[in-house]
DNA sequence: TCTGGGGTCCTAGGACCC
DNA sequence: TCTGGGGTCCTAGGACCC
């Protein structure tokens, strides 16, 4: 017995939820974008596709096709808010549910459709639930694996059921243009195409493999699969995240370190907090760098202790500058840390007794002078074992 | 009216080790 | 009278997705 897996996908979502905290927004083309002249289009309402304009659009050209576009500022809080309880409402049907974004996600049904007569019919309910309670539209592909539902939910928007079985892929999947693949993005899409590859039903049915390696790699053959309908990826119900960053795009290029200094501060600070609400330390630190012409610079640093603390982002953002700054006006600026793991599980594991023990007579004035600068700093005071712990680790790298 | 922000995954080269 | 062969880690770059 197959599975049967959904793929829900809420239509314009950031705009969607616009409308709810202004329902005066409610059949206008109304996007949602940032506020400066370099801004993009986040999410476009239904009204303001009709004018063409879409996501990663810029501002200004979105205007120029619909003059009384209503541009309003992003509530990022409140999307993901509304995007746990959209969650929450799949969850009530199974808890095999993997969230792929903040606005869909994939869960398995094969058990809780028994308690329906047809497939559809959960599907139906789902959508009429999270559409009458959570004031959301949503698409929802019906179909044996991920892929499938995921190509599936695409195929009719805003609202739509869609059910893909595999029987039917060379019929629904396969007349489909090869960049509507997942995966087969801008840059790849055009290059299979000159190797005759032009629809996913030639990718199913190619004859040589090889010649797709340099542009697919070892996911080679996955795709082929996947162009035939396959996929058994299980559903990842307690994905972690691996990494968080913080950038911006300047209103203006900087060109002075001062102007660094302050902005590096204030990702470091949002950053920190967004790391500490989600219990997250990281020991690699990264910045990115995208200079006027549009040329971007990804530098990182593998640490020997984990961080999560602003002025540890903060100085260490720095001393990459610093080895790295090109000397050219910047447009963009952004601090990043992988490799995550919990604050809160080394808290438990690394007590005030757990500490090495440090050499009184040398150690002692440094650790002072380091708890001072925190505290002045306004962070938080941290166990003294973390501190002795960073020190060391310092001391290591020296 | 040029080109956001936050993520994931893959590739490739060099260092280093056995 | 040239320079092994893996395996792993680190870093950089790039494609892609929502």
């Amino acid at each position: 017995m197959g599975r049967v897996i959904y793929h829900i996908d809420l239509n314009a979502f950031f705009a969607s939820a616009e409308i709810l905290l202004d329902p005066t927004l409610q059949g206008k083309p109304v996007v949602v974008s940032g506020m400066s002249k370099r801004s993009v289009v986040s999410t476009a309402s239904y009204e303001a596709r009709q004018f063409g304009v879409h996501s990663a659009m810029p501002i200004k050209e979105a205007l120029k096709l619909c003059p009384q576009l209503v541009v309003v500022k992003g509530h990022h809080g409140y999307y993901q808010q509304l995007s746990e309880q959209f969650i929450s409402y799949v969850k009530k049907y199974t808890d095999q549910v993997e969230q792929a974004s903040i606005d869909e996600c994939y869960a398995d049904m094969s058990t809780a459709i028994h308690r329906f007569s047809r497939p559809m019919d959960l599907a139906w309910q789902l959508q009429q639930e999270l559409f009458s309670d959570l004031h959301l539209k949503c698409s929802i592909g019906v179909a044996p694996n991920k892929f499938l539902a995921k190509m599936a939910s695409d195929m009719k928007k805003p609202m739509g059921i869609t059910v893909l079985r595999k029987q039917e892929v060379p019929v629904k999947l396969w007349p489909l243009p090869i960049e509507e693949m997942r995966g087969i993005g801008k840059k790849t899409a055009p290059q299979m195409k000159a190797l005759g590859i032009k629809t996913i039903g030639d990718l199913a049915n190619v004859k040589d493999p090889e010649i797709l390696r340099p542009l697919l790699g070892k996911n080679t053959a996955t795709y082929i699969q996947r162009a035939n309908g396959e996929d058994d990826r299980e559903i990842i119900s307690d994905a972690e995240i691996k990494s968080m960053s913080q950038s911006t795009t300047l209103n203006y290029d900087f060109s002075t370190e001062e102007e660094v200094r302050a902005l590096f501060r204030r990702l470091a600070d949002k950053l920190s907090e967004r790391m500490i609400e989600e219990d997250k330390m990281g020991t690699i630190i990264s910045i990115s760098i995208r200079y006027f012409d549009f040329n971007t610079n990804v530098r990182s640093r593998k640490l020997d202790h984990p961080i999560y603390r602003s002025e540890d982002l903060f100085e260490l953002a720095m001393e990459l500058f610093d080895e790295n700054y090109e000397d050219q006006p910047m447009r963009h600026l952004g601090i990043g840390v992988g490799s995550l793991s919990s604050i809160h599980d080394q808290k438990i594991q690394m007590n005030l007794f757990d500490a090495p023990l440090v050499d009184p007579a040398c150690e002692t004035l440094d650790l002072i002078s380091q708890l001072n600068r925190q505290l002045s700093l306004g962070g938080k005071l941290t166990t003294a074992a973390s501190l002795v712990k960073n020190q060391t680790a310092d001391k290591r790298r020296k």
